[in-house]
DNA sequence: TTTT
DNA sequence: TTTT
């Protein structure tokens, strides 16, 4: 009936955009967002919390987005399942966000990161791509398949699949 | 840095209460959370998340939530992993709870669950069982143990384990 | 860059349903928002909030919410402000709702309103109007105006004025 | 029921440190969150949102916080009225927060802003003063009374009126 | 393994 | 497999 997750965290990698085959961009990145307490040991510990965007924001995503970079995500959390190739059933728990915000432009920080990255052009005053006034729904829909667990093979779905 | 989470559900079976060997209390159960679109296909899908609550959220849970009831939930995600028996690591997401809304009373039903359950007394005003005024920080710390992995047996942590 | 508001109340009065002049609906209502703890005098206080939804969602919203019914909102906090007729400016704080959620079909309650209401269907399975599959983008855009204020006098803005 | 607002955003000017006539330390400030659209001339508008922590927070946010900073806050809304001098009811509306997080540190931007500031120290690792391992609720409970209508003036409450 |  |  309702679900809503709000994250601020750091990306633990560059984000990974792929494309179904019939085109629809799909970009998954995890965010390390630190516990409000330590562990018993005193340390502090993360939660490390995978997201997917879809279409529009996806493509916004893996422009903007780099390893370290300090970001904040809403969305809703979807729980897929699948059988893997032993025949046993997998649970796979995501963010699909509907709204990213760059909470770090590129020039904020050191700069130096670990893709290289270069030319990073400043990050659109709106991050959310597809909210507001885009005429894009702005709401991830749905994605009731894994694009990654293909792990660099082909996406075979097609695009009747997708609910948008 | 921010981890927030608010879902309004049924649940899928009444609660399991379980305590560590030091007492400590604690519940899970599963929300079905209905997806706010239908599927390809047309049908209404649901995502099936966990819920873990702790000490004396998790009391009141047990004593007033019941398969199918309406709840609202507020916490945050975790993500534990362990070594499975096959050596392999696994992941588990669930929603740490730390405030709980019981939105239908039993009356408000039509009073049959599975689960029998009889003599219900009303729930407490506020659900959540630890904010407010009861002297109880009511932010359930952490628990980056499993205290359902073991299925039935003993739960083998020592409250040393437990950050609070 | 980030404004998201969860709610869940009951209404203190039956919805107003207004359009403006160019037939876009509009939807106000008061939730009655209990506080997690009681008052010095032990007493149980509430915030009172006003909400307001736009569109598809207002017409919704006038069908199926009857004062006292249990009501989750989703949306953002506005903060408009006007000069009243006193040449003071005066602000004006609301939560632009974008998802609503009706937690109590109407037998689920004594049926008795203060409003009458009479033959209430039942609420779609997805009380959204607006997200999802829709078509309609579900993200009540704008609205610096404030139809309320001219208490029942026909509201003078025009569409020009509405950013969607 | 349930009553919960996350916003990132910018202040508008440094934060306000007060105590109570008990020494109950209160901070005030006003977020500007950017709309997540433009207004029918094309121009970004804000909302400018008032804040206020209670205690151990409101010191914290009093040492690190200064005019510009990007900003996270988590709480509830909390509406308060009051008569004026004029015997009118006026009705404020706040965000207490129970939850600050830093977005940005004092070396991460020009570190120039209008209040000077000087020597400004790191922020806490976690900057929610009040909440985790502290042995405080982290919960700001109340405040019926209006700290900042004084303009300056010592604020007259006592702190039986405080309810915590 | 799933709720209405 | 993890970020600062």
């Amino acid at each position: 009936m309702l679900n809503r997750v709000i994250l601020i965290g750091r990306l633990t990698r560059d984000p990974e955009l792929r494309y179904t085959p019939q085109g629809v961009a799909v970009t998954q990145f995890t965010l390390a967002v630190d516990r409000p307490f330590t562990s018993q040991g005193g340390e502090r510990e993360a939660d490390f919390i995978p997201v997917v965007t879809w279409r529009q924001l996806a493509e916004t995503c893996a422009n903007y987005l780099r390893k370290g970079r300090l970001t904040a995500v809403e969305g809703r959390i979807q729980v897929r399942n699948y059988e893997n190739n032993e025949g046993k059933r997998v649970y796979v728990t995501e963010v699909i966000a509907d709204n990213v915000r760059f909470l770090e432009s590129s020039q904020s920080r050191e700069s130096g990161n670990a893709s290289g990255g270069g030319d990073m052009p400043e990050p659109p005053a709106y991050g959310g791509g597809g909210r507001g006034n885009s005429g894009n729904s702005g709401f991830s829909r749905n994605n009731n398949q894994d694009p990654f667990s293909g792990d660099g093979k082909p996406i075979d779905i097609s695009d009747d699949d997708l609910p948008f």
